[in-house]
DNA sequence: AACACTGGTTCCATATTATGGAACTTTGTT
DNA sequence: AACAAAGTTCCATAATATGGAACCAGTGTT
């Protein structure tokens, strides 16, 4: 925040996002001692919120987001905006590895699949969107871990760590070091953790203002990915993100604002 | 819109909701003519709720609703809201009727159920949350025509009208027709239309800006649910809606803010 | 190549508009 | 009944949003 004329909807959009953010409702007066908002503001605020459906507020005066909100939601085009924002550059990594490449965010209890491109080779091409995978057997699933897209603790609390292979992470301990691991390198990868025989790596990829909201992942038949192959995939790929981020042209001039 | 003292936040919430309706990526020019702002103030706000996340930017600088909103659409509590401001309408309408009720929201494509109460008997007490059933055979489906949550052209370009009973309706002239009616009653039946001996009867549901955000509607065998129960149920759901949608303190007064 | 055109961002003087303290309502609690 | 807590409204003040103009790319067009 900090956007110079534009005090007041850096506040309100603050607003929003708690409310969009909060597992539970969320009253005025919440809202009021995190954002440090007199209280006159902030219900000045709320109330325009509110009257642009942005925000609903129940009987009781909790509130939450609203049907303008809701209706997006539940339109089905909800992966749309990241895919195209990703498209080319997931199309420049197939071109350079060859293998099959997914995009994913972050969903509910498991990592969600929305975008792919096939690879050259036959085997690994099938088709993976829509398929929704649990976190902590896929890369995907421990880069949003250890960008915490995803909260370790809640997930581990809610979730069993089932087997799919015998190569599957199954204990609390060995996965937080995994992600601690995956914090430094930068990268994560599995290695017939999923299924027998099939590797993958996972990078983040971040918005505009330089925060990670979804991950793109090579994968292949482990006979194929082998460390040499990986270690490749992994010196390479990040310099086609860091390219791919930089927008055409006057992206520059706004980097320094986000 | 127009809150006093709120003129930016309302302008910026216009341009979001219009970021959220619209099916494909918009232009700030497009915003700009659509909402008859200046450039630079247009793109002062854009800026702001880019930084916050509600909106993104992709290369193209073509705008899309943001990772905040993104994230809130996959988290799975998209219902709860909803759910939360109306469970207790669905309990006072099942106490009164005894069958089956619903709660539903536009879904893509198809109706969504959100939320149910049973009713007292055995017939007609399936579990129907989750399920999407078509609009064209649905009381819920035609009520969101007929309030326009759905555009009916729109549908018609993109579904074909299934028969499910000899009872469906499945000409676009007759659902134009029958929608007509709905909105003139205020209130939409099925008999026999979704399936063989199923009634049901849906109404709209209200937020607190009085525009229509989800419907309800009460469903049991034909067999009891005659036109003398229908009569009955037209006549006293409504006014428990109603007086439902008056919150309980300080929402007289908020009442002409809206 | 030079030119005009379109889409977008930045600047800055101006006064409109957001601000926040205080007063006021309403509700819940002891 | 009195008190506390949550929320809304009021209003004088100045801080902040505003929008015209200048500016900066790209993208055709001749």
């Amino acid at each position: 925040m900090g956007n110079p004329g534009a005090q007041s909807i850096d506040r309100s959009s603050a607003l929003l996002v708690s409310i969009l953010q909060s597992t539970n409702a969320i009253r005025l007066a919440d809202l009021v001692r995190i954002h440090q908002l007199p209280k006159s503001t902030a219900s000045r605020m709320l109330a325009s919120l509110e009257s642009a459906e942005l925000v609903l507020r129940d009987r009781d005066g909790l509130f939450h987001p609203g049907p303008a909100i809701t209706r997006y939601a539940n339109s089905g085009r909800i992966g749309t905006s990241v895919i195209a924002q990703f498209r080319s550059l997931l199309e420049a990594i197939a071109a350079l590895t060859e293998e099959s490449v997914n995009l994913a965010i972050p969903g509910n209890g498991s990592v969600e699949l929305i975008d792919q491109i096939d690879g050259r080779y036959l085997l690994g091409a099938r088709n993976w969107i829509g398929t929704t995978i649990p976190y902590h057997v896929s890369a995907l699933g421990k880069i949003f871990f250890a960008y915490e897209l995803i909260d370790l603790a809640d997930y581990l609390s809610q979730n069993p760590l089932t087997s799919f292979t015998t190569k599957s992470i199954t204990s609390a301990d060995a996965l937080e070091v995994e992600i601690k691991k995956v914090r430094k390198q930068g990268f994560a990868t599995i290695v017939d953790e999923l299924e027998e025989g099939l590797t993958a790596i996972a990078f983040p990829l971040k918005g505009a203002n330089d925060k990670v909201i979804a991950a793109v992942s090579i994968s292949g038949p482990s006979t194929r990915m082998q460390t040499p192959v990986l270690e490749g995939i992994a010196r390479s790929v990040p310099k086609l993100i860091t390219s791919h981020s930089h927008r055409v042209s006057t992206a520059k001039k706004r980097k320094g604002a986000a």
